[in-house]
DNA sequence: GTATAGTGTAAATTATACTTGACATATTGT
DNA sequence: ACAATATGTCAAGTATAATTTACACTATAC
């Protein structure tokens, strides 16, 4: 649903691109395509691994605060 | 592989069962204790869930500091 | 022009998170 | 002793994360 304009941007600030995050992390382009995108679910150890990989907390990354009018 | 024991603790904190927990974040009770046993990789969402059940941040639960001699 | 890198998207397959149901054990209270 | 609660574990099934392959659309560079 909501798109991680957190990660898009924290990979920006290293001038990675998401073929070389997915690398970095082992798994593919697409993988990391889709967690941007949003409406994915990624696991948490793949968080961890890109809060690695980007020096980044996954609070700061992953965290979502809770939505008042949430369906 | 490694036991999730700030899990453990922030529930028990809570005196809350595993049931209990598992009822509130809409999993099994099963799914929790594998958590809690370790060797498993939940997904980030039910990761979220279950620290706004017990408030606590991702990093406090489940952030894993990286290992010197990993396998 | 035509390469090349980066991104968004889709379909089909594989791996695995999570479920249900069950059983065992330990503990606490009656 | 018995009942009830809590935890650990297993096996078989379902849902979905993640994979591969592929194509389209931008840019920028030669």
């Amino acid at each position: 649903m909501a798109k991680n304009l957190r990660l898009k941007s924290a990979r920006a600030a290293l001038d990675m691109s998401q073929q070389r995050l997915a690398d970095a992390v082992g798994v593919s382009r697409q993988t990391i395509n889709a967690i941007e995108i949003g409406d994915y679910n990624p696991t948490i150890r793949l968080c961890i691994a890109i809060c690695r990989v980007l020096g980044k907390s996954l609070d700061e990354l992953f965290w979502i605060e809770e939505q008042e009018g949430q369906k």
